[in-house]
RNA sequence: UGGCUCGUAGCUCAGCUGGUUAGAGCGCUACCUUGACAUGGUAGAGGUCGCAGAUUCGAAUUCUGUCGAGCCAACCA
């Protein structure tokens, strides 16, 4: 291969250190100028699609988003590279409970459906107006806004976090295709949404009923299973004694006795001796007298609490399948915001006591009361009438919470959407390990949720900001609603709020009204549609041929935490619409644990800002640290490795400079050294690239990173400096001058490769040195091809073994001169070297570059059969002068 | 209680399908301003690979058990 002849740059016109906030700004706006990151729809080259993640846009990108979104870049970066015709879109998460609770706080305020719509509402946020102490000692209400202006207040504030995340994205160097921005409550996704929506009903994938579903007294809104989680708290456990009908008692113990108003059953195990004759009769409730049947089933555990227990609508989901089973009757008596309803205990109704007024006085004290306010009346009641056997004995259990609630979940009964899964998990287990995981294991994750589901997706939420379910209910002449005939929108008409848009066939003043309609004021669950991210980004239905060019996609980013969520569902969704999985591949982030291994969360507080450490060692350096972690293995936050990433691309930035100033006439590669160091650096471009297919990238950096160090510049660097340096003045005989172009367009070239091995990890570095010198080959080192072997076709092949020895003689002789505590310049009169023969061989090709490196001038070598193949060994050395200084 | 990960130098981690004396970086120690870089360079100390068995000529690597940490789920009357 030939090579032109190159001037050296002068090294005052390059940078003196690298001003890295400047050269981050600077490129970055670059590359938006340039396009180098735009998706091409018409291209015919290997789409490479990512689903990225919507964040959801809810105050500030944490360090864990840093972290995890890099990774995907990196990978992202590197099969541009590599020739694909990249998709990588951006999407904002912003509809749902943790957006409508940051607008709540932000502005001071909360919905009431009630309130009047007031036009041209414009809400400054709060602490604008008053401090946060000012807002406390006064009390103030939040201020109640219908449901319309609190969604433009929703909206409003998004569209100011989505500024600031877009701010930190693009300076850490996110290659990401900006025109393909989307919200999930943007008309498109809705449209998309409700489109899922239309499509599910129409394959009967879908129902709605009024049955027990898992509640969220704080929010008042239904919440799916996968959205629960447990949570340690105290309880107690309370001996209530029950009358049996006809004669005899037991004491039941329950953790619950607020719910005593509410029970419908007793049950215990069949073979518990104990109460086996119970079996088949009635007991009476005390207190409120109603009379309840007593039942055996295998699910009763006869160690815990008495062994017999009564069963309530409801206390937990065991309650449930009792209810279901024996086909007990439904009592009622949390509401929906969490405080004991009002009901009446009669003879026959709902509520048969066979003492109502008693029963009535006694719930009189509960009514309108919390869960917790009720069951300290309770207790008290129950000690009066000297039921209660014991002191309620203090323990401590797990109960169900809502993730982002309060207090725990209730089972109520009420009217939602679901959608049918439980009949698909086979399907879903089957259609999920044809994905591939990275790493592995995740996919039994996947698999372990979904095959311990228990109930349907519950889609409906009773929310204000998110998707509309699309449909209307007809009112009859008596005004009732007719839930089980819903309208459901047609596609032309999509998006639709049904809670302003009219059905066809109605008018606005029908709305409400006998014979007229009402529309569904429930919203979807979030994962409805952040589900459809693949649908959302390739506009499915809208847009099918661009659909069918990126679906199912190539790759999903996401953190482990929610498999059984986003994972789970976007899997079920693709399955549900089109019996395909979603994407090849699902690529599983650690976490980032704070320094002591404990998970960063906001509740513990230790959460790290990321922009602080972006201002201070810069985006690369951060970028750096990312790139160093493994797909599914968690991270400790550790600035440190952001220094060492620091000093790696100030090391890419010297190296450089060195390289690039030196000047050489045209020629080839020719010398023994520069060619074995190019075999070594070949080998290195085939495995980093053998990495990165593997969804191995950090093995990628690690090695690359080891070899640039190690043999680059500590070696490489070193042993050639004798050749490109030029003593001024001297002439150059054409011998030394073929040498010296060797080693300058072997630097060069090696220099070259390195930038596009790093350019994926450190983009901007590598990107301001390949500017400085190589844009004639291409625009930015971010569009050129990532190293191959077909790189290095037309250079001869070297004896990568000639470099390893070159590298153990010149390490020997540093050796000596350390121990000698001599300097490394310290010149060598003369030295014996012993090795072995076949080293001795290949060290004759490059021992003039390793002598000159080393300021050796006499070496007496023999070869030594005892000795390894790299071991090297130096002695006698007698040391010249110091060397003149200036 | 079940499933899945992890346990290697003071710290953060590599060690892929078992094979010479177990690696890197940071930190530590000593030395060196060498013309790209002191945000540098050269060298050094530091590990019975959680523990106990088994398989094997050979185990950090495979298997079994065990201890510890974390996650996911079950239980949660």
């Amino acid at each position: 291969m030939k090579f032109n002849a190159v001037t050296g740059k002068d090294l005052q016109t390059l940078p003196k250190t690298l001003e890295f906030a400047e050269m981050e700004a600077r490129l970055s706006a670059q590359w938006a100028k340039e396009k180098l990151y735009e998706f091409d729809e018409n291209s015919p080259k290997e789409v490479f699609a990512i689903d990225t993640p919507p964040p959801t846009v809810s105050g500030s990108l944490h360090v864990g988003h840093i972290f995890s979104y890099t990774q995907t870049d990196i990978q992202a970066r590197y099969q541009r590279m590599k020739g694909k015709n990249v998709f990588y879109p951006m999407g904002w998460d912003d509809n749902g409970l943790p957006t409508e609770r940051r607008v709540q706080n932000y502005f001071h305020i909360r919905c009431e459906a009630t309130a009047p719509y007031e036009p041209e509402l414009n809400l400054p946020p709060i602490l604008s107006v008053m401090s946060d102490k000012e807002l406390q000692e006064k009390k103030i209400p939040q201020k109640n806004l219908s449901r319309k202006n609190f969604i433009e207040h929703c909206h409003k504030l998004t569209v100011e976090d989505e500024k600031v995340f877009k701010q930190i994205m693009t300076r850490m160097g996110w290659s990401v295709d900006w025109r393909m921005e989307y919200a999930t409550i943007d008309d498109h996704s809705r449209k998309i949404a409700q489109l899922s929506f239309l499509d599910l009903h129409q394959k009967q994938e879908l129902y709605q009923v009024e049955a027990p579903t898992l509640w969220d007294t704080d929010f008042q809104t239904a919440v799916a299973q996968a959205e629960l989680e447990d949570r340690e708290i105290p309880g107690a456990f309370h001996d209530i004694r029950f009358e049996v009908e006809g004669g005899g008692s037991f004491v039941i113990a329950t953790t619950r006795p607020e719910l005593l108003a509410a029970c419908v059953g007793i049950t215990a195990h069949p073979d518990d001796v104990r109460y086996q004759k119970w079996i088949g009769k009635y007991a009476v409730s005390p207190i409120f007298g109603v009379r309840v049947p007593i039942f055996a089933s295998e699910l009763v555990n006869p160690e815990k609490g008495t062994g017999i227990l009564m069963v309530c609508t409801f206390g937990d989901q065991t309650d449930v399948l009792w209810w279901r089973e024996q086909k007990l009757p439904l009592r009622q008596i949390v509401g929906r915001d969490g405080r004991m309803q009002a009901i009446v205990f009669d003879a026959t109704g709902s509520f048969p006591s066979i003492q109502p007024d008693a029963a009535n006085q006694a719930y009189a004290a509960l009514q309108g009361k919390t869960i917790k306010q009720a069951q300290k009346i309770m207790v008290e009641q129950l000690l009066a009438a000297a039921v209660l056997v014991n002191p309620p004995k203090p323990i401590s259990h797990a109960v169900k919470f809502y993730e982002k609630g309060d207090r725990p979940v209730e089972i109520l009964t009420t009217r939602q959407w679901f959608v049918r899964l439980l009949d698909k998990k086979e399907k879903l287990i089957e259609y999920g390990k044809k994905i591939k995981w990275h790493p592995e294991f995740m996919e039994a994750r996947y698999r372990n949720w979904t095959e311990n589901l228990g109930i349907d997706w519950c889609i409906s939420r009773q929310r204000f900001f998110g998707v509309s379910i699309p449909v209307w209910y007809r009112i009859d002449a008596q005004g009732r609603i007719q839930h089980d005939q819903p309208i459901v929108a047609g596609k032309e008409l999509l998006p639709v709020d049904p809670m302003s848009d009219v059905p066809p066939g109605y008018v606005e003043s029908q709305r409400g009204k006998p014979n007229g309609f009402i529309g569904e004021s429930d919203v979807f669950d979030t994962w409805f549609t952040s589900s459809l991210t693949p649908q959302l980004a390739s506009h499915w239905e809208l847009n099918p041929a661009r659909h069918k060019k990126l679906f199912p996609m190539t790759m999903r980013p996401q953190a482990h935490e929610i498999i059984r969520t986003w994972a789970f569902y976007t899997i079920a969704k693709s399955y549900l619409h089109e019996v395909s999985i979603p994407w090849k591949n699902i690529a599983i982030s650690g976490w980032v644990l704070d320094p002591d291994r404990k998970k960063m969360s906001k509740s513990k507080g230790n959460v790290v800002t990321p922009a602080q450490f972006i201002e201070e060692q810069g985006a690369d350096a951060v970028r750096y640290w990312t790139g160093l972690a493994r797909y599914g293995v968690d991270t400790a936050f550790d600035p440190n490795i952001m220094k060492i990433g620091r000093r790696l691309v100030t090391k890419i930035f010297n190296a450089s400079k060195f390289v690039l100033q030196n000047s050489a006439a045209a020629g080839e590669i020719t010398e023994p050294l520069d060619l074995a160091f190019l075999a070594k650096l070949k080998h290195l471009a085939v495995q980093a690239d053998r990495h990165f297919e593997q969804f191995e990238s950090a093995q990628a950096l690690q090695e690359t990173e080891k070899f640039f160090w190690s043999h680059f510049t500590d070696s490489y660097l070193e042993l050639v400096k004798g050749r490109t340096w030029t003593a001024p003045g001297a002439g150059l005989t054409s011998e030394q001058e073929k040498a010296k172009s060797s080693a300058v367009f072997a630097t060069r070239f090696a220099l070259k490769e390195f930038l596009k091995l790093f350019a994926p990890f450190v983009p901007y570095t590598t990107d301001e040195v390949w500017r400085w010198a190589f844009q004639e080959e291409a625009v930015s080192v971010h569009s050129t091809a990532f190293p191959t072997a077909a790189d290095f076709e037309g250079i001869p092949d070297g004896n990568p073994e000639a470099f390893d020895v070159a590298m153990a003689v010149q390490a020997a002789i540093n050796q000596q001169k350390t121990l000698a505590k001599v300097s490394i310049a310290r010149p060598i009169v003369k030295l014996k070297i012993k090795a072995h023969p076949e080293s001795l061989k290949w060290f004759e090709l490059v021992q003039k570059d390793v002598f000159a490196a080393t300021k050796t001038e006499k070496a007496d070598c023999n070869a030594n059969e005892s000795l390894e193949r790299l071991q090297v060994e130096v002695s006698d050395v007698e040391y010249g002068p110091d060397a003149v200084k200036g």
